[in-house]
RNA sequence: UGGGGCGUCGUCUAAUGGUAGGACAUCAGACUUUGACUCUGAGUAUCCAGGUUCGAGCCCUGGCGCCCCAGCCA
């Protein structure tokens, strides 16, 4: 099964690579997380190019746990992680792997490693080690246990792993050169122990495999072809070379690319744990925040993603996109899926003083403009209606071309179009209620006199509404850069990043919307029921707004 | 200032020695029973300085700027 190819400069090497059979014709990537949290959108796009890169070009795709560190690792995470790249469409077959299952063998090529003369035991302490390792100027200087003999290290790493020894008592270090102007170079460590309970292997290891020395080999052992990463690990290359080359084993090639970055945001787990802690948001899922969870509960669509990610591309160089790209991938996706309904944010009661009393009609109303396939529904029209109040001022300028004191605007569906007769306030001096009338003449949009309305606005007739909460998302953080220096990200969160109206009048269609599933809200912006929607306590999300030109209209006369 | 990487419109991204193109954003207009969608038009870029060449974003030299690396994290 292929798709359209991607076109980048990792393309170009598969394509290569194709040719000249490098791999026998092999197209085999992964995605390698740890699961040490929830998947964010930067790596939306890194399972988007793996496994596009294996569907594109008939390959394989592993989904593969790094899991070596039993200290920040969760079976929730696993979870999560498996549902995000599941909901994007990355398909992994049978093919889920965790690094766990090969510790008995990486065991095993330590060992070997030890017999080449190629790794020793070493009692420094941490703080020993990082003394010996020199500076970015000054090379380091060789461990004392650097010359143990094959015999010695052998016994040593084998009572490591028998747990005669504490934590942090000994590592496993390869041997280098600890002189090397790459300082992963500088006799990194293959083992440490520690006793924590993994969660997946219990309490069967002390000794756990550093990231260094197990990833390359992870790779190798699942025969990865293109084994793809970020830019940071360019450095470690020469490393993991050096470990496949000493080892004589199978060697992938590894290509790094530049990692995505997203403004108003932050984006590493550990912030987001921190956020997710400290309650600044709900919790992983929080609509606001950039995880793959959130992005899913919010409404957007795995669709909306994976363009997103083809939009921006990829290549080593480092860049920031503005959130506006992912906002307007999702209107581009919701715009063709979502059927169309209306719903009234910010009721603001109208009375048609000239319709009868308890009279009650029904328009068939399109599901969507461009798309009768999408067909229709039935909408309820009577004397009082809601309208949104952002769609009325008293004292309008002359650009707002909806209602006003006077001014006449069409109804959306019903067609019909009123007049603001009058003005109703309360004691506090706020607008309660419009009094207006409606010219039956204009139903179904046309007036006879050829009169025309600049505006239409949506509606919902009062008694037959439906309410619901409706809660509006806005950028997480106020700056563009939220990690940038001077100020910690947490004093630069969004006072507004999240506002409930608790009092929505929606059209009764939507008292039956499923989770999760887009609809636009006409005029407004596109919604979806959230996870907490129950029937009768209907909650809303909205995914993104429409755009607003009169919104820049407004802010500019300003 | 050791090692590695990267500099193209405001933001992303093409152009692999031959007209600097596209997307998003912006501005102007058309259309509109969504101030949406769609359509039309406009402006805006090769970090700098030399060199090679008929011709350089691309090759060479020298600068400048930014990112990554001194975890028993990944």
């Amino acid at each position: 099964m292929t798709s359209p190819k991607p076109s980048h400069f990792i393309q170009d090497i598969v394509d290569e690579d194709l040719k000249t059979q490098r791999w026998q014709g092999r197209v085999h990537t992964r995605f390698p997380p740890e699961p040490n949290g929830y998947l964010h959108i930067g790596h939306s796009k890194s399972i988007c190019l793996n496994f596009g890169l294996a569907r594109a070009n008939g390959g394989l795709f592993n989904l593969r746990f790094d899991d070596t560190n039993p200290a920040k690792e969760d079976q929730e995470y696993v979870d999560s992680i498996i549902a995000d790249v599941k909901w994007l469409g990355g398909d992994f077959g049978d093919r889920l792997f965790f690094a766990s299952d090969y510790f008995e063998q990486m065991y095993a090529f330590a060992v070997q490693l030890v017999k080449k003369g190629k790794a020793y035991v070493c009692d420094l302490n941490a703080e020993q080690m990082r003394e010996h390792r020199g500076t970015f100027e000054k090379p380091g200087i060789d461990s004392p246990f650097r010359n143990r003999t094959v015999e010695e290290n052998l016994d040593l790493l084998g009572r490591m792993r028998a747990g005669e020894f504490a934590d942090g008592a000994k590592t496993l270090r390869a041997k280098i050169d600890m002189a090397s102007g790459n300082i992963n170079l500088r006799d990194p460590v293959m083992y440490r122990i520690i006793r924590a309970h993994h969660h997946r292997t219990g309490d069967k290891w002390c000794i756990y495999p550093s990231y260094d020395w197990a990833h390359g080999l992870e790779d190798s052992l699942e025969k990865i072809t293109h084994s793809i990463c970020t830019l940071e690990f360019e450095n470690h290359r020469p490393l993991y070379d050096w470990f496949l080359n000493e080892l004589g084993v199978y060697h992938p090639q590894q290509i790094e690319f530049a990692r995505l970055n997203l403004n108003y945001t932050v984006m590493s787990k550990r912030k987001l744990l921190a956020l997710v802690n400290e309650k600044h948001v709900r919790g992983w899922d929080d609509p606001r925040m950039p995880t793959i969870s959130a992005l899913r509960r919010r409404g957007c669509t795995p669709e909306a993603l994976w363009k997103f990610n083809e939009e921006v591309g990829v290549t080593r160089i480092n860049s920031v996109i503005d959130v506006g790209r992912l906002e307007n991938a999702m209107r581009d996706d919701l715009g063709k899926r979502a059927p169309r309904r209306m719903a009234v944010l910010k009721p603001l009661k109208v009375v048609l003083e000239n319709y009868p009393e308890g009279q009650v009609e029904e328009f068939e109303a399109s599901n969507h403009p461009e798309d009768a396939s999408m067909g229709t529904r039935k909408v309820q029209f009577s004397r009082e209606l809601y309208i949104d109040a952002d769609d009325f001022m008293v004292d309008p300028p002359k650009k707002f071309f909806r209602l006003g004191p006077g001014r006449e605007v069409r109804l959306k569906v019903a067609g019909y179009f009123i007049t603001c007769k009058d003005v109703v306030k309360n004691a506090a001096g706020e607008v309660v209620e419009l009094i207006c009338t409606v010219d039956l003449a204009t139903k179904g949009g046309e007036a006879p006199d050829g009169r025309k309305v600049k505006g239409t606005i949506h509606w919902v007739s009062a008694p037959h509404a439906v309410n619901a909460e409706v809660r509006l998302f806005d950028r997480l953080f106020v700056a563009e850069n939220p990690d940038a220096e001077g100020k910690d990200y947490k004093e630069l969160l969004n006072p507004h990043s999240l506002v409930v109206l608790a009092d929505a009048k929606l059209e009764p269609a939507l008292a039956h919307a499923k989770i999760s599933e887009g609809v636009q809200f006409e005029r407004v912006g596109y919604f979806c029921a959230d996870l907490d929607s129950k029937p009768g306590a209907l909650v809303f999300n909205r995914t993104v707004t429409l755009k607003d030109s009169w919104a820049k209209v407004a802010a500019k006369s300003e």
